[in-house]
DNA sequence: CCTTTCTCTGGAAACGTTTCCATATTGTTT
DNA sequence: AAACAATATGGAAACGTTTCCAGAGAAAGG
């Protein structure tokens, strides 16, 4: 009563049954016509010897693995895991499966997950890139299909992408914290690879601009993409410029800095300074108060990538990247400036000028 | 000056380099010994052609693919997606790729991702399983390895499996409140597929057993693992029972759940109840008070699932689960019994007896 | 009755590897 | 100098599929 030795191919299978191979794989692909009877001794004979059709072996005749590759920053990253998700459910849908990996930002890694993709033969990859153009040049050349998502490579402009709408977002944010009355808002991102402003802070400066707000150079802070670096330029920023009454948080890294610098600064929230924050993962609701937030689709965006990806094929290369729209989710975290309110309540008095928090 | 029309073989190395595939095949797998001049030659030739092994054929000849497959309930989940991140981190060092599903608590669906994983001949399966132990028996009786993180089946003892001391860590954590004074603790979890009391709910129940508390089985409430179904199973707990002074939550989603209503009822936390709460995620630190957790080592257990399902091949199936332990992150959420505090207050007036919230 | 047109079936040739085996070319030992 | 080991190399046979092609009947039309 051995088991099996070796798991069993469409040989036995056809052998078990008494049929040719081919009429096998005519069976389990339903690629030509089988007999009715034929069919049942066939599917009883594969259940019997619990036969599964090797994806390698099709594969290897089709060229195509039937799986694409996702290549994301950071897999436990809220963000990049519900953009998974999504990427997951389109698959799933479109019986594909998905090789995830993650780069966590370092192009030579991320040039070295790429090449395992091609040579797993991934019918597509889903990318958020990380900087360097190379590794995804070299992978169109070999007419590999590739979406960017979240954010695109601007030497590659001719690469299909799925966005949010992070300029909307970022000025629909300003623009709301400007109404309430700020002046002095500080602007917390990540720096872009290139070192040239992302879209968020070229958006923000333009929302203020807009506004007739004064840009003020020294308000605007970047960071590495990490926690700490993200945390020592919010502690940074709010200590530097104590004037500051409103920070606007360009991911939920920042914006988580933002809360724990404040309240480590004893710094209410939104009396003192107000907090806003692109990136509308869980915790915004469970922050007291509950944070004001700009609502990205992570998990359509996935979705839409992997549409493109697997569905459009035909149609792809023309067009520009697919922008989906963000919503503002207003909640407690934002109010009126203190300045404004104290002078509020000065001229109330009939005195003019605010009060000014310590050096 | 057309493209590549395919991507290039063996075959086309060896024709352009002027060997045998046979050599193109040792200078890439390192199989036996070749001459320094000629490696040389198919190297240039191999990048000129910008060849890449396909692993597919590589995979059919060996007949394994060289990944492993993940399956997890949901990847957005902050566990899972730690969990992930570990297994990812561990098997890229192992040279293998992953390829990651997500059942969603569906046995239908988790057996079906178990039986892609199985077509593509995967090297072996790391899951957080659902509950059906019948996908799982029919693999293991092909011979596939498997390991489970986070949960077993009890149906399938003899299949190895990375846990954290869930049970260590509630008892930590009720000791912990009963330490501060508290004697009616709500218990809120998830129900266990079976049915049967998980770990967590047993633990709860024997640690307060083992103090003196008297059990109270209308404190002990459990529900299915969704956003939803823990919200409303918190919310009935603390309105049906007005009098708990602190809540067990044994799991993140539990954990946001009771936040989330106690601020609803206008609960301050801790002075009217204590929260804690199992999975240290990154938003415990930023609820205001910052939440009480026990931290799991979500990280580590995918990591070392990984390593036990590539690395310990041979000394498989032996053994107990492996158990890592836990730690309890005391931070702002807990604190003294509202009505130890009131008979405090109440016996420094030389009264007995404290106040009772509402009806 | 002989084509023609179906439906059903099996043989065989890829697909791109790895690896066993045989062979040719050296260098080393008796 | 002969024999032998070690080193380099190429040929060819798998590995498990899909699919083209051909062939065998049978039904249908002339």
């Amino acid at each position: 009563m051995a088991a099996e030795r070796r798991t069993a191919t469409i040989k036995d299978v056809a052998a078990a049954a008494g049929v040719g191979i081919a009429t096998v794989s005519r069976v389990f692909t339903g690629g030509g016509p089988v007999g009715a009877e034929t069919r049942e001794r066939v599917l009883a004979a594969a259940s019997a010897l619990d036969y599964r059709p090797s994806a390698l072996g099709r594969g290897l005749k089709l060229r195509r693995s039937g799986g694409i590759g996702l290549v994301v920053p950071d897999v436990a990253d809220p963000f990049c895991a519900e953009l998974a998700a999504g990427v997951l459910a389109c698959a799933r849908s479109l019986g594909e499966h998905v090789i995830v990996d993650a780069a966590h930002g370092d192009p030579a890694r991320e040039a070295e997950i790429v090449d395992r993709l091609a040579e797993q033969r991934v019918d597509g990859i889903i990318a958020v890139p990380a900087g360097e153009a190379a590794a995804w040049r070299a992978l169109a050349g070999v007419g590999a299909s590739v979406v960017f998502a979240d954010r695109v490579l601007p030497a590659l402009p001719e690469i299909p992408s799925v966005l949010a709408d992070d300029g909307a977002g970022v000025r629909a944010l300003a623009e709301y914290l400007v109404g309430l009355g700020h002046r002095r808002i500080g602007f917390l991102g990540a720096a872009a690879p290139g070192g040239a402003p992302g879209t968020r802070e070229r958006a923000f400066r333009a929302a203020l601009d807009e506004l007739g707000v004064p840009a003020d150079e020294d308000l605007v802070v970047t960071s590495r993409p990490s926690r700490d670096s993200a945390y020592a330029a919010a502690a940074g920023l709010l200590q530097r410029r104590a004037d500051a009454t409103a920070l606007l948080a360009a991911g939920h890294l920042h914006g988580e800095a933002a809360v724990l610098v404040s309240r480590e600064l004893d710094l209410r929230v939104p009396a003192d300074v107000s907090i806003g924050m692109v990136d509308d993962v869980a915790w915004a609701e469970l922050c007291d108060p509950p944070l004001t937030a700009v609502a990205r689709p992570a998990r359509d965006m996935g979705y839409r990538a992997c549409e493109m990806l697997l569905r459009d094929r035909s149609r792809r290369g023309r067009g520009r990247p697919v922008l989906l729209p963000t919503e503002l989710i207003v909640r407690g975290s934002c109010g009126p400036p203190r300045t404004a309110r104290a002078s509020a309540r000065a001229s109330a008095r009939g005195v003019r000028g605010g009060g000014r928090a310590g050096p």
